[in-house]
DNA sequence: TGTACATCAGTGAACGCGCGTTCACTGATGTAC
DNA sequence: TGTACATCAGTGAACGCGCGTTCACTGATGTAC
């Protein structure tokens, strides 16, 4: 078992791990084109040179975040989507999921409203890429929905993607909710969510009546 | 006429626009939170030191970069809103509108994207002030349409808001599309957002069918 | 199990560099008379 | 119009500091036999 989880292995997986963590709490306050390799180490209690075991630069690290942010989202969008239920339903615990998540992972959900459209490109890219993923398999999950039939291919991304961007404005939303406003701010944007949501669903339902059937 | 329009005071105006201009410049590759004053100084061609007599700081200079890039806005989003005819030819001229002053003031709308959400909370509270009042505006043109009769005010202001964090996250898109997309991608997200505008016309021309009178 | 050697995560000194900020200054522009 | 003084945008030297990166190293862990 030496060879799969040596002592050494694991070690340096927890410094990793140490690493990133560290890198996600200094990012609440600043971005990541002005994150210091030192301040990371520093944070972690290692000496600079070390950090170069591990990534070959911040922004190496950064794109390493956007992992581990989004990959911790991927199983959040499939419950919401797949969830059943009707709309309203829907709607209110796919609002519920969102604001799980932020409580639970506030500081990856800052990470990627900031780096979105933040100043490290190869950062931007892999979010925009993983954005990508989420919105296809969104897409295909609507598609095997009644409501969606006879929806064309295109429309239905656009209705993904839609759906995909007000979940992120809803998370970064709840986040600053939590972070700066007074007490009922959380309810106040979870109910906004909601009716945005149900906006969209309302359009979603009458869509096909448009003259040219969803142009 | 010294008081009103001096020599002196005309040239410091002329170096305090070229230090806004040279950081909208310098942004384009970096977030606010690590543009440094010297950078800026140095693209300007005047000594580190002149930059107090114009700026107490970096982040100083990003509040007044926001009243720069929101003020040429804030007459868009009037003549995207007021806009007249009937929905089809609204979303056509208002996805126009978005890509023109795309087109025209590319680094003012990647600087509020970037920051909207970026490491410095003057600045992003001074977005989000303006993105406020946007918002409030935006809900009072609705308010005088007559898709809206019969509308509170809470779901005027939620609409409003969609519409405002659409034709930001719009004008982000072009930006991306005309930078490193190829030919076509111009056009399609362009067609994508109008198709986003669309079903959001029909949720909304649909919102008082819902049982309980829009929510 | 024991020994000899290899690997490699983390160390610590050293480097050259650009940073923000201070300070006393210069000299063109503005003002009072 | 001319003179004497005030204002103030921009200068340039100097400071202490933290940065990213290099390098040879240490010593615990892993491997071969």
């Amino acid at each position: 078992m030496s060879h799969i989880s040596g002592v050494r292995q694991a070690r340096k997986e927890k410094t990793r791990q140490a690493l990133l963590d560290a890198a996600l709490e200094l990012l609440e306050g600043q971005s990541l084109s002005s994150l210091g390799l030192r301040e990371v180490t520093r944070a972690v209690g290692i000496a600079p040179t070390a950090f170069y075991r591990h990534f070959r630069s911040v922004e190496d690290l950064g794109v390493a975040l956007v992992e581990e942010a989004l990959g911790s989202l991927h199983p959040m969008i499939r419950t919401t989507v797949s969830t059943t239920g009707d709309g309203e339903e829907r709607i209110a615990r796919a609002v519920g999921l969102i604001a799980g998540h932020v409580d639970a992972h506030p500081a990856h959900v800052r990470f990627i409203a900031r780096e979105r459209h933040g100043g490290v490109r190869a950062v931007r890219e892999a979010i925009r890429g993983q954005l990508e993923l989420f919105t296809a398999e969104v897409g295909e999950a609507l598609a095997s929905d009644a409501v969606s039939a006879g929806w064309g291919e295109e429309d239905l991304l656009m209705l993904a993607q839609l759906y995909v961007d007000q979940m992120l404005m809803t998370a970064s939303l709840l986040l600053e909710a939590a972070a700066e406003g007074g007490p009922g701010e959380r309810e106040r944007v979870a109910g906004l969510a909601a009716r945005q949501l149900r906006l969209i669903s309302v359009g979603r339902a009458h869509w096909l009546d448009l003259p040219g059937g969803g142009g």
